[in-house]
RNA sequence: CGGGAUAUGGCGCAGCUUGGUAGCGCGCUUGGAUGGGGUCCAAGAGGUCGCAGGUUCAAAUCCUGUUAUCCCGACCA
């Protein structure tokens, strides 16, 4: 991609009704603009950071077996009335009315829907277990949605569910995607937790989180020294310095950000959803359900308050927008950005995604630019090109190597490989 | 939903107290100089001062209402 050709709008100075780092970042570098309150479009940077995310999930549940499909955003009433949710949810529920008068609902979460979906195909033990995902624009209507993509009323989320016949199979399951959930935020470049969760009103007999640690987090998390207790704090509320409920270890607190969620649902939606199926003995059982949520907006979010410094993003490898970022200056001498768009090209058909600055700017201006938007390696093409060599910069370590253009790719391969 | 604040060009801000018809920095355009960390000089373009009503000869400025956005709290798979 041509710089002079990427729709990334970057500003000097934060639009002031952002207060927090990664909320700041992300709008000073062209990744996402706001359009209403907790509603963002995501720019282009942004969306290639969403789509790398999107790419770590969906391998992580291939490799689990759960299959992917997309539900509808749109649901009527009858499936939130079915499931009694209707009045219960509150005023979160998007609601609105269709040209007939019916009511609808801007889905907050799936249940519902996927019960009402498998309902006729999950009707013997043979087909269990299930599980199926779906990557997906979101809607709650918060009272207070804040912090840029932290809170927001319309968001991308990973939204999974899966059904069994008893509960030794969903507990199967269940283990499986807190190791998918273990691997995907690990691949993401995360330092999280996770930790035990508060059911709340999804019902159901066990749940943990997966905190992001940022002090910005909404959520309070309770911990032991020894590493062998960790809780959210809505379940067990212990002061810092008790002795934990389990282990030797005494309790510190740790503010984080949810990034994800896994339930066991158990028999609730599939009961009041009449979900039954035939077991071995032909007796009619009620599925078992799990279901797991991953906020894919917000991990970009909390990547970029996790990794930051005073000139910008630092992305890590595995979802920077780019791979790297060959910079050409002093581009009054034309051989400078000949010699480019031959790095640029060379790269590219190695197998980088590579973003070209070919705009005419100052050097300054262009590294600013590039230090803010956080591509992990920078290539520097300038005067040094006379007698053959570039530069690389690492945004990662701030380390700076200048190396002969026959030695780029070699020299490149290493430091990505040890990139984070 | 309670409490607090803000709304003036793409971004950041001043002007408002003490009404006289809008200004600064950045950005943008053009020309020139410069050319390895947001360069300098000159000339330009761009604003219904959130919206509606009121007071007044006259409103960005005063009054009333309203909307939007942000912060704190409550709420929150």
């Amino acid at each position: 991609m041509k710089q002079s050709r990427l729709f990334a709008p970057t500003l000097k100075e934060a639009p002031s009704d952002a207060v927090i780092v990664s909320h700041q970042l992300l709008l000073r570098a062209g990744f996402i603009k706001q359009v209403a309150a907790g509603i963002y479009t995501y720019l282009p940077l942004g969306k290639k950071v969403i789509d790398n995310i999107e790419t770590i999930v969906r391998a992580e549940h291939t490799a689990i077996d759960c299959s992917e499909l997309l539900m509808p955003a749109l649901q009527p009433k009858e499936l939130w009335d079915q499931s009694g949710r209707w009045d219960v949810y509150g005023g979160e529920l998007m609601r609105l009315k269709d040209r007939h008068q019916r009511d609808f609902a801007l889905g907050p979460t799936h249940e519902e829907v996927i019960t009402t979906v498998v309902k006729d195909y999950l009707n013997s033990y043979k087909k269990l277990p299930l599980s199926v995902y779906q990557i997906q624009t979101k809607f709650r209507d918060e009272a207070r949605p804040r912090f840029g993509l932290m809170r927001g009323r319309e968001f991308i989320m990973k939204d999974a569910y899966s059904f069994h016949e008893d509960a030794a199979s969903l507990d199967v399951e269940y283990d499986k995607f807190v190791q998918a959930y273990h691997n995907i935020f690990t691949r993401c470049g995360l330092d999280f937790r996770m930790v035990e969760a508060d059911n709340g009103q999804m019902g159901g007999s066990g749940s943990a989180e997966f905190m992001a640690l940022a002090e910005v987090g909404e959520d309070t998390i309770v911990y032991s020294t020894d590493g062998d207790f960790a809780s959210n704090i809505e379940v067990h509320d212990l002061a810092v310095g008790e002795p934990a409920p389990v282990g030797n270890g005494t309790i510190q607190h740790a503010k984080g950000i949810e990034l994800g969620h896994v339930f066991k649902l158990g028999t609730k939606y599939s009961e009041s959803f009449g979900v039954t199926f035939l077991d071995v003995d032909q007796k009619k059982q009620a599925l078992m359900m799990g279901c797991y949520g991953i906020g894919i907006s917000r991990i970009m979010m909390a990547i970029v308050e996790q990794k930051n410094d005073e000139f910008g993003i630092i992305w890590p490898k595995n979802l920077a927008p780019f791979d790297v970022h060959v910079v050409p200056i002093c581009t009054k001498t034309p051989e400078i950005i000949d010699h480019a768009l031959d790095i640029y090209a060379s790269l590219q058909q190695a197998g980088y995604d590579v973003l070209l600055d070919d705009r005419p700017e100052r050097a300054g201006v262009k590294f600013k630019d590039s230090d803010l938007m956080g591509i992990p390696l920078r290539i520097v093409v300038g005067k040094s090109i006379a007698d053959g060599s570039v530069q690389i910069a690492n945004r990662q370590t701030g380390e700076k190597l200048e190396v002969k253009v026959e030695d780029l790719k070699e020299a490149l391969s290493e430091i990505y490989a040890n990139l984070k």
